[in-house]
RNA sequence: GGCGCUAUCGUCUAGGGGUCCAGGACGGGUGGUUCUCAGCCAUCAAACCGGGGUUCGAAUCCCCGUAGCGCUACCA
């Protein structure tokens, strides 16, 4: 029987990293197995579900590049795949279950619940429902239904019975039935619970294996439950586990980023983000790090998912990142790193496509992020750019530094040719003239070009800022040398 | 509290009874290289949660602790 696996999100916030995972997990199984991927919307909460969330969940799946089989947007036989648009399913489902003897109707209001469940908890007890509609006749059912009494459907779990599955990432896993109680299946307003909508869905959608979160572990054994009372297989789960904050809890808002919108604003590249969601509680050998999509879809092997919990670590991610920015070829990279500005509120209107390339080349291995244009950048992108404290006062105490920085201007001016060859020969010419280091000019140089001690290759600095604004940072900074140097000749 | 899951360097992990005085990567240290930075290269430090078993032999199997996390709703 061919794969089918889905990815199962209540559209109640973003897309955040741990369900991105899941989503990942799902769809190289799929790939990897040749089976189809299928996207399902569990909206059946409607106070919390919303069309934003659902559209930003759908977002960030494709800017991840992970396309669904079937789902919103494409369709397919299994539809519709909008929870909500399936009501008369569960309908039938609940009945064809309470016909059966495993389900039945509960009268007690969440109120009454509410009580008995302190009243339990404040005798030490462990909250379960009591069971008291469980045993109620058929007449009496009838008779209230008739009345228009609310009620909501519960599953009638067997007693004194192990539920139990071969978890792939975990093995084996059992529980016993008694601790279940009788869940509710259909709320009293006549919408499914998770677990009732989850079964029934994954039943009609011919779903294989069911890869998500170590939250839902709790939930399977329930679900088991209901697979048997439809005498159905219950299909394969793998249940990974869950992604931390460095602080050990499970990932929230309060560790920063966690939608992965929030992190392609900060800079992350999808390629990036797909290669560390995949080796965090995923490895091929341990040693292999580096995976584009293509090659995860091949190599991946649910097996191979760990079972222990995984502390995001952002360092990691931005060291993969980086490599992915690397293995971007130039025309790739420019085109990203300048939308990235755009963005983010850098104009580059005005700029060739040529300086572009040149300005990308210019940053190399420098970003980590493809925000990290923005400060590597800085000089090119700022006029003028910010003055660092330090390195300004590292010029101060360079003696005769605006002696240098006038020559460098000079030469600059005169320089017939604006290529990085003649920058880089006229400074160089001018330090042997002057019988000094070259690094002896370079480093005046590029703090007074950038405001920075540290900074893209000083050549490649120059030709970018143009003749005009590479005189007059530099005339600037050796009049300002001259007034505030105390080794300045005052007159 | 109950139920469940997890436990190898700070972090992600490899390892599945001998080949492990535990390997790789990030991060950190040191050295080299280019105009600085980044990068690259080299190099160093850094872990089997504790205790009992089983076994000739245990990071690997079992048990018990401990710790962390999850669930404990007419949320998903």
């Amino acid at each position: 029987m061919s794969v089918r696996v889905r990815f199962a999100p209540s559209p109640t916030g973003f897309l955040h990293v741990g369900g991105a995972r899941t989503a990942l997990y799902n769809y190289l199984h799929a790939r990897a197995s040749g089976g189809v991927f299928v996207l399902r919307i569990e909206d059946t909460d409607a106070e919390r579900s919303s069309e934003e969330s659902t559209r930003a969940i759908l977002d960030g799946l494709r800017w991840l590049g992970l396309a669904w089989d079937e789902g919103p947007g494409v369709g397919g036989k299994y539809g519709p795949y909008f929870q909500a648009e399936r009501r008369p399913l569960y309908a039938d489902a609940a009945k064809r279950l309470e016909d059966a003897g495993h389900a039945y109707p509960c009268f007690c209001t969440p109120e009454e619940l509410e009580q008995r469940r302190s009243a339990q908890l404040g005798r030490g007890e462990d909250p379960r429902y009591d069971g008291r509609c469980r045993e109620r006749s058929p007449a009496e059912r009838a008779r209230r239904r008739a009345a228009g009494e609310p009620a909501a459907l519960r599953f009638a779990a067997p007693p004194g019975r192990e539920v139990a599955w071969d978890d792939v990432v975990r093995g084996r896993i059992a529980f016993q039935s008694d601790v279940l109680d009788d869940f509710v299946l259909v709320r009293s307003d006549g919408w499914p619970t998770y677990n009732f909508a989850c079964v029934v869905d994954d039943l009609a959608m011919r779903i294989t294996h069911v890869i998500r979160g170590d939250d839902h572990i709790s939930n399977t054994p329930r679900q088991i439950l209901i697979y048997q009372a439809f005498a159905a297989e219950p299909p394969v789960f793998a249940h990974a586990s869950m992604i931390l904050g460095p602080d050990g809890k499970r990932l929230s808002k309060r560790h920063g980023a966690t939608s992965v919108e929030a992190f392609g604003d900060l800079g992350i590249v999808p390629e990036g983000m797909v290669n560390f969601l995949a080796l965090l509680g995923w490895a091929l050998d341990g040693k292999t790090e580096l995976f584009t999509l293509a090659e995860l879809e091949r190599v991946f092997r649910l097996e191979r998912v760990g079972p222990n919990p995984a502390v995001f670590d952002t360092q990691k991610l931005e060291w993969i990142n980086a490599q992915h920015v690397k293995r971007l070829d130039e025309v790739e990279r420019t085109r990203r790193v300048c939308a990235w500005l755009e963005r983010h509120g850098h104009d580059l209107s005005k700029r060739s496509d040529e300086w572009r390339r040149a300005f990308v080349r210019a940053l190399g291995d420098r970003l980590k992020t493809l925000a990290d244009a923005a400060d590597v950048g800085a000089f090119a992108l700022a006029d003028p750019p910010a003055m660092q404290t330090e390195a300004w006062a590292e010029l101060l105490a360079r003696p005769g530094a605006d002696a240098r920085l006038g020559a460098l201007a000079d030469r600059v001016q005169a320089l017939p040719a604006w290529t990085l060859e003649a920058l880089e020969s006229a400074t160089r010419s001018l330090a042997s003239e002057a019988g000094v280091k070259a690094g002896d000019i370079i480093a005046p140089a590029r703090v007074a070009l950038t405001g920075r001690k540290a900074a893209p290759g000083i050549f490649d600095v120059m030709w970018l800022l143009g003749r005009e604004r590479v005189v007059s940072r530099l005339q600037a900074a050796a009049e300002r040398w001259r007034a505030e140097s105390p080794l300045a000749a005052r007159p």
